[in-house]
DNA sequence: AGCACGATTAACT
DNA sequence: GTTAATCGTGCTC
């Protein structure tokens, strides 16, 4: 089994974590099971000035883990039902995470058709919000680290890509942003890959 | 205390 | 293409 990603890779330049996540796995161990997937698509948010970013707002509750030691699970609750999974890079006291948006399903695949009980492989984790539910993420996964040796849920490193594999673009959903935020390519994926996000 | 809205999804026409 | 679902969060009163 491969090892888990360390501190030290999550507290580097967001931008440089998130390029190399493409590939690398997202596992939660659930009643003994191993839920997986590899990474296809990800996205940076960057510091209290990124306008599109949680941590525009500066400290509070909710951004409290945003803030906090890299290597650290954010996941939050949106438009009343959705959970979302990140991952908390930089420097303590440096506001950014990268937004996990879609895996390609490698693990537990019956038991995440299981939880998801809607459409075939492809659309079992091709959203932010389809594989936290496919991977049971939700609420008490906020503030969680996943460098340590006993957590459920972890990172490892998964098949070498080339540079040409790896995609970039803008990000989903922050027209709510002003420019130049809403345009910045902070969105990484993997070329091709059937498992993206529609 | 009340309000507008969201790093989305699935089910519609 | 449009829209309902559904509630925590941060802001205004």
């Amino acid at each position: 089994m491969a090892a888990r990603l360390t501190r030290r890779f999550f507290a580097r330049p967001t931008l440089t974590v998130a390029r190399e996540l493409m590939g690398c796995r997202l596992v939660h161990r659930v009643e003994g099971r191993r839920l997986s997937g590899a990474i296809v698509e990800a996205e940076a948010y960057i510091g209290e000035e990124d306008r599109a970013c949680h941590g525009r707002v500066g400290r509070t509750p909710r951004t409290e883990v945003m803030f906090g030691q890299p290597g650290v699970a954010y996941v939050y609750f949106t438009y009343g039902m959705h959970w979302m999974f990140n991952i908390v890079t930089e420097r303590d006291g440096l506001a950014a995470a990268i937004l996990v948006r879609a895996l390609e399903p490698i693990d537990g695949i019956d038991v995440m058709r299981a939880h998801r009980k809607l459409g075939g492989l492809t659309a079992l984790c091709s959203g932010p919000a389809k594989l936290t539910q496919a991977l049971r993420i939700d609420r008490r996964h906020n503030g969680v680290d996943l460098c340590t040796r006993d957590s459920d849920l972890w990172i490892e490193a998964g098949e070498p890509l080339k540079p040409g594999q790896i995609g970039r673009c803008p990000r989903i959903g922050v027209d709510y942003a002003p420019e130049p935020w809403r345009s910045k390519p902070w969105r990484f994926f993997i070329r091709g890959s059937p498992f993206i996000s529609k």
